[in-house]
DNA sequence: ATGCACTTCTTAATCGTTTTCGTGTTTTCA
DNA sequence: TGAAAACACGAAAACGATTAAGAAGTGCAT
């Protein structure tokens, strides 16, 4: 690998000179600093990231936190989805992404914070994670850059779908077309259930709309079977519900088993609606109605506002930025 | 940050004696060991990557190339689960998982290879890129350790979904359910793609099948709708197949589509068959009866071999390591 | 007592950068 | 003309680790 010392030789100047002369210093004149960066690129000159890490402390690299005990992580084409527009967002400003992990089968076991210290992470963005693991406490209260996605802690920026807007939208729209008896399968253990269930709730009653109790049912997120058995229950139900709203779209398909297998079709005889908007939702018959997450705004606001952090962080706000969604129309909600 | 200074003045040694105690050498005696590593436990001390790599050489850190310019790779299923069990395998043995990338955008543009010279990575994975660009070229021939998922270069190691044989069972499967007229739109534009065609090719002669060119029609990958507006055309044929095969599971819905619009029903009046066994296929009905491709293997696989190159470069052969798939009998292929 | 071999620890160089401070040269201007 | 200011560059320390080589201290045979 060639290094400074190379190009300070070849030059005939010392190291300071070439590395203030590839770092467009002031110090250093017109003629030298053309002169040493040509030779650099001309000897294939790049510069050791960990050289200079250790010497600036600012490793270019984020962190993201991506870890689920059932790994649906990486395999949720929400997560994926914004870990792509993440990771582009990220490259555009000259940073990389790099995992955490906590090493947890490793003999010497690391804690999410250790590892980043480890890695000297510039920042952090936490994708997807189970919010209440102290581990992930203690990283958010570090003194790291932290954005979260999707869950809002005291003291850190979070960028959040808007899932108020996002089911007030979702549910407007199925009132205009027509339902009056709309049943919610909502998701579980997460403040983004809590949330999409109280906007129900509140849009409902908005909307003057008699939700029954029994209408009202858990299921955990891409749980496909939970959905189908909530699902029969609903069917079983003497007073049915025109239209169901799902936890998620992937959950959806199985209250869409659970009504078909009944002989009943969506959406003639019964509704149905999804959230986050897959994408091979568009491609299957019913094509889903569903609630399309801004995926790509998420991943991008996330990572230019930890750069943000790390390179202004007197002027960044600590704030709270809401991605608004945006209904798909598909055809699972029939206009009765 | 506490560093091997803290420690070595907090215990009376010198630094030295202090990396020698925390890499386990044999010149420090039992006690003092002893009390070094309890003292840095206690001080709550991690090494710096940074420093470390900068000495060592070593970075304990795999690029993984993951790219491509329509950013299919990520949220693909079959990748994204190859590169989440990949992700796995690499923290069990302490190593981080970096995407390579090359900073397109950027001013002082990197190539690939040149990225991960810069970050000093101990190894490469490729798993998801136009493996025709020169920049894969030029890395794949640089001294790094490589490995390859799904294309074989000549002289890195390749692990491979055995295609051959996948196909070769799915259409066994499908022969043995009853089917002598199987048409099968291909993907294109890939080495996998072609493997398939021919083995497709190759298993019909085998089983004495008379596949008329009609039968054979190009679409490319998780493109429905090319997927569609071939399923239209082997609809219109005289002599209809009963059985389609599509390139993946995804393109696959979009020839369910055109049969349900014509008023034919999966499985009844037709027959389907996907190829990869992405997770939600297996959700919806009807179940694709599919090639799942083993992604927890092949990412592990992956993962393993690239860290027997780093670790044990003598004696890690350059081989092709293929994993097979196995059908996965959902209900879209009936008995006839 | 001397020499020798161990064992255990230290000294010091090194990896490739960045950065502070200093120095020599040139320019500026009273 | 001479002092101050501006300019262009270099020397050296530092970041946090690793490691070769050397130096004490101990024990044992001679």
């Amino acid at each position: 690998m060639v290094s400074m010392k190379d190009i300070s030789s070849a030059c005939g100047v010392s190291v300071a000179t070439v590395s203030k002369a590839l770092n467009d210093h002031e110090d250093i004149g017109a003629e030298t600093k053309r002169r040493i960066r040509e030779t650099a690129k001309q000897m294939g000159y790049f510069p050791n990231s960990a050289a200079k890490a250790l010497k600036t402390n600012r490793t270019q690299n984020l962190g993201v936190l991506f870890e689920e005990d059932d790994h649906s992580g990486l395999t949720h084409d929400y997560f994926a989805c914004v870990l792509d527009s993440l990771k582009s967002a990220a490259e555009e400003k000259g940073y990389d992404i790099t995992f955490i992990n906590s090493c947890r089968t490793r003999p010497n076991r690391m804690s999410f914070l250790e590892h980043c210290r480890y890695r000297g992470f510039d920042g952090v963005i936490i994708v997807c994670v189970n919010f209440l693991d102290p581990e992930v406490l203690e990283l958010v209260n570090s003194d790291i850059p932290t954005v979260t996605i999707d869950h809002l802690f005291n003291n850190t920026c979070a960028i959040m779908s808007d899932n108020v807007k996002g089911m007030r939208d979702l549910l407007h729209y199925i009132y205009d077309m027509g339902h009056r008896r709309i049943a919610y399968i909502h998701g579980t253990e997460s403040s983004v259930a809590q949330r999409r269930l109280a906007s129900f709730y509140k849009t409902a009653a908005e909307l003057g709309l008699d939700i029954p109790d029994a209408y009202i049912l858990p299921a955990a997120y891409r749980d496909t079977k939970a959905a189908y058995a909530a699902t029969e229950k609903l069917l079983d139900l003497r007073k049915r519900p025109t239209c169901i709203l799902y936890p998620d779209d992937f959950a959806c398909y199985g209250g869409i088993n659970a009504i078909s297998e009944r002989g009943l079709r969506v959406p003639d005889d019964i509704s149905v609606a999804g959230f986050d908007g897959i994408r091979i939702a568009r491609h299957i018959e019913p094509k889903l109605t569903t609630l399309k997450q801004d995926t790509n705004l998420l991943g991008r606001k996330a990572a230019e506002k930890v750069i943000s952090l790390i390179e202004q962080p007197k002027t960044t706000l600590i704030e709270q930025i809401v991605v608004e969604g945006e209904v798909y129309i598909g055809n699972s909600v029939r206009k009765i």
